[in-house]
DNA sequence: CATCAAATTGACGTGAACGTAAGGATCACG
DNA sequence: CGTGATCCTTACGTTCACGTCAATTTGATG
């Protein structure tokens, strides 16, 4: 829709343009650019100084990722580095795991830090999660006491015609 | 502690100084007034301008919930303004509602309103706490596999010393 | 009432996270 | 090979959410 108009569709994945990037994940160039400078994501690899970026569907979802944490956490783009760096270690250990060639500690030593990155993360993500649902449970509480009140009233006062059918759809739904 | 060094305690709430609210509830003079001056805040009641402000733990909790809020969803100040807008005309409803003086339509209507505004804010955090649950899952699943993989290793390579025991404390944990 | 910590208004400064504009270079297409 | 759309870099501008400094007042206390 916008790197070639129309045309010889390349159908093997590796070439958007840093445009068609930024519409798939929700976002502008400009902040593609922006994280790319502050080391947030890696620079496109070995781009000759000048030429358009390029990039593939894994970055892609590693870029809609970035900005999930980014929203959900609620971090700013220097703890959402460290955080990613996480992330990358675990990439890193999964790409030595998958060569034979090193040796049981090693590979006990990078499982090890690992886990020790992702305890951090669901350590975050678990009380954020939990204040959420504490909050949560305020408001259905205070929800019901106000249903319950609007009931009284219309059995009170009420009867004298029907009440209009209440306006609710399951929270949450479409 | 700090807005009579020592001396008389005025045990009767309702002359707390900015500073005491500010240290009360973790943050600095200058947020809260700038959150005043935002119209996040009531301007302290009718005060005399240029005499000092004085505040109730009312508006101490009030002030608290709003930095919770802010917190938890994510919002800027602007959206967070309408939020407690509706907050604001929840409590203008337990006002009117406490006196007897109003007709049971009016009164319906009130809480038709609270609950559309209940309802807002509880669809906002719904979805906010769903996308963190996953995120979390995610992250337990994630987490599992790689406790497998080091037990699988630990198995194989291992049984030649007993392998030190696993450093990890329930998350979520002290 | 003298004093000193803490508050007040006003103004300017700041870091984060981008937006925007300028002047060229690239790239797919005809 | 021309051309229009997109991209490149550089650099300055902007908004939000406060921080900070200054000159002055307020107000509880010795």
């Amino acid at each position: 829709m916008s790197s070639r108009t129309p045309g010889t569709e390349q159908p093997h994945a590796g070439s958007l343009r840093i445009g068609d990037v930024a519409r798939l994940v929700g976002t502008t160039p400009r902040t593609i650019r922006y994280y790319e400078e502050i080391g947030l994501l890696p620079e496109a690899p070995a781009r000759p100084s000048g030429r358009h970026r390029l990039y593939s569907d894994t970055e892609v979802e590693r870029l809609r990722e970035v900005m999930r944490l980014k929203d959900l956490l609620g971090v700013s783009l220097e703890e959402l580095k460290t955080l990613l760096a996480a992330e990358d270690a675990r990439a890193a250990v999964r790409a030595q795991l998958r060569r034979e060639d090193v040796d049981s500690d090693r590979r006990q030593a990078l499982l090890q830090e690992a886990l020790g990155h992702i305890d951090r993360q669901l350590a975050l993500v678990r009380r954020r999660a939990g204040e959420l649902s504490r909050l949560e449970d305020e408001l259905s509480e205070t929800r019901k006491r106000v249903r319950r009140k609007m009931r009284e009233l219309d059995a009170h006062a009420g009867a004298t015609f029907a009440a209009p059918a209440p306006i609710l759809q399951r929270p949450g739904g479409p």
